[in-house]
RNA sequence: GCGGUCGUAGCUCAACUGGUUAGAGCACUCGCCUGUCACGCGAGAGGUUGCGGGUUCAAGUCCCGUCGACCGCGCCA
């Protein structure tokens, strides 16, 4: 018989159907027995009645089992509605179950509250839970969202190698790979060299990919390996001008989320940042001299802010602007990667910035050195060496237009949406020093 | 890498200043249950307290080492 997906049962009332899905919870009651269900779609109960030929099946049919159920679609009697639930005025009365799929006794009971470590030697089964689930769904709409938003402003998604001949923007450890015979391969850290090339053939490109890094760190924010939101853009006035299409992307991702996600940030207790006209924005002097002033703490010769630093501006501004954001921009020159514009107005700063949300980095941007000798006169000031960046540099040889971009880290975002204490939470498979898919390297 | 906290049943956690046989809820097994929706009720089984050493009449508890986890920091997204 043929497959019913199982939020279309509430239209096949008298029918008889057989729906496809997972046993997602047995209520066993000895004569009677009943289940929840779940496909794509969403759930329903269905009831094995006394007396019933799938009587037997049914007791041997393990939680989480893959099963094929044919039933007859009935309304509930009114005593036994569930309001507000879906599928609550309906059941399915089972005839007949096959087992496709059993599943064994499983090692804890589904959504019960996991440690951290619990969650993440069990992914293949923890993923399954109605937390991950609407953690994940909302990561797959952010993505949606940033890829619709930037095409609609005519950018064009292109795919940066993942295997790079040099650490070239001298940022962060790199992962090496033995495998070319006369040269040091890496695996990238940023498409940032590749999307500035790309400038000069589309004028507007992004990517959204994975990118590694090799730092040994071991904090509720860092990954080894995570996926950069990249986008990169010509012919911009400013720094400003990205940030004012951050601002514009970030509204379009909450009124997506608002449309698609409504459930999933229910199920998660979080709320849906409201995205300001215009997001608050400072110097990083600026922000130094707010926090002495505020909280005596003197971090004015400090090139960055520190994360207890980042915490407290993001709620001064929660407070004092009514913004889960707010950008930072002009660190100093020497903090920032060689291929920075420094602002000829403030000099030793650059045209860059950070954009905060709810006490976290999420974003690096700024405009770049697109002239060509200035470009030699950022790679020089930083100690590394021009020759070995000639192919990037071929296209600024050969004219480039004013440009700048920001990357954007995937699982942060998600995580602060959700308010998700770590973030290898908001990572499926999440890497880092101690664990790759940790089950499967066992024995 | 450094600092802090922690490691007790399959899971989540108890066990006061060291003190008799290490407990609970859920899961599991068996029995009962014709309207449950985290079903319920009764009974049962389940532990080398991460591992190694030490102090003590006595160690889950104190000390040393080791392994592991989580949190914070550096670095970053």
């Amino acid at each position: 018989m043929e497959r019913t997906l199982i939020g279309e049962l509430s239209g096949k009332v008298g029918q008889e159907v057989t729906i496809f899905g997972v046993a997602d919870v047995r209520r066993d009651q000895g004569k009677m027995v009943f289940f929840d269900f779940r496909d794509r779609s969403g759930k329903v109960q269905g009831v094995v009645l006394p007396n019933s030929p799938a009587m037997d099946v049914a007791k041997e049919t393990t939680i989480e089992s893959s099963v094929r159920v044919s039933g007859i679609v009935n309304k509930r009697p009114e005593k036994n509605v569930v309001a507000g639930k879906q599928n609550g005025d309906i059941e399915l009365e089972i005839q007949g179950i096959e087992i496709v799929g059993k599943a064994e006794v499983l090692p804890f009971e589904p959504d019960a509250e996991l440690n951290l470590d619990t969650h993440l030697d069990n992914l293949p089964l923890t993923l399954r839970t109605e937390r991950s689930r609407a953690i994940f769904k909302v990561q797959s709409e952010i993505i949606g969202a940033y890829r619709e938003f930037l095409t609609k402003e005519g950018f064009r998604e292109f795919q940066a190698p993942k295997l790079i001949g040099d650490d070239a923007e001298g940022s962060g450890e790199v992962f090496e790979v033995p495998y070319f015979y006369d040269k040091t391969a890496h695996l990238a850290t940023s498409p940032q060299l590749y999307k500035q090339i790309m400038v000069g053939v589309f004028e507007r490109v992004f990517c959204a990919g994975i990118v590694f890094r090799a730092e040994k760190h071991a904090t509720t924010r860092h990954l080894n390996e995570y996926t950069s939101l990249d986008m990169e853009m010509g012919f911009i006035e400013d720094h400003h001008d990205l940030m004012n299409m951050e601002t514009k992307l970030m509204r379009h991702i909450t009124d997506h989320l608002r449309a698609t996600c409504a459930d999933e940030f229910a199920i998660l207790g979080a709320d849906i940042p409201k995205v300001p006209e215009e997001i608050p924005f400072m110097k990083l002097r600026e922000a130094q001299e707010l926090i002495k002033k505020e909280t005596g703490a003197d971090k004015t010769n400090e090139p960055d802010l520190e994360p207890e630093d980042e915490r407290w501006l993001c709620e001064w501004a929660a407070k004092e602007r009514g913004s889960d954001f707010i950008f930072v921009t002009h660190y100093p020159v020497a903090k920032r990667p060689m291929y920075t514009m420094e602002d000829e107005n403030d000099k030793g700063f650059t045209k860059s910035f950070d954009l905060l949300f709810r006490g976290i980095e999420i974003t690096t941007g700024g405009q770049r050195r697109h002239d060509y000798q200035n470009l030699i006169d950022g790679i020089k000031m930083k100690g590394l060496n021009p020759d070995q960046f000639s192919y990037y540099l071929q296209a600024f040889k050969y004219g480039m237009p004013p440009h700048g971009g920001w990357g954007m880290g995937l699982e942060r975002l998600t995580a602060k949406f959700l308010n998700l204490a770590n973030v290898k939470e908001a990572a499926l498979f999440p890497r880092d020093i101690n664990r790759i898919d940790t089950r499967l390297s066992e024995n």
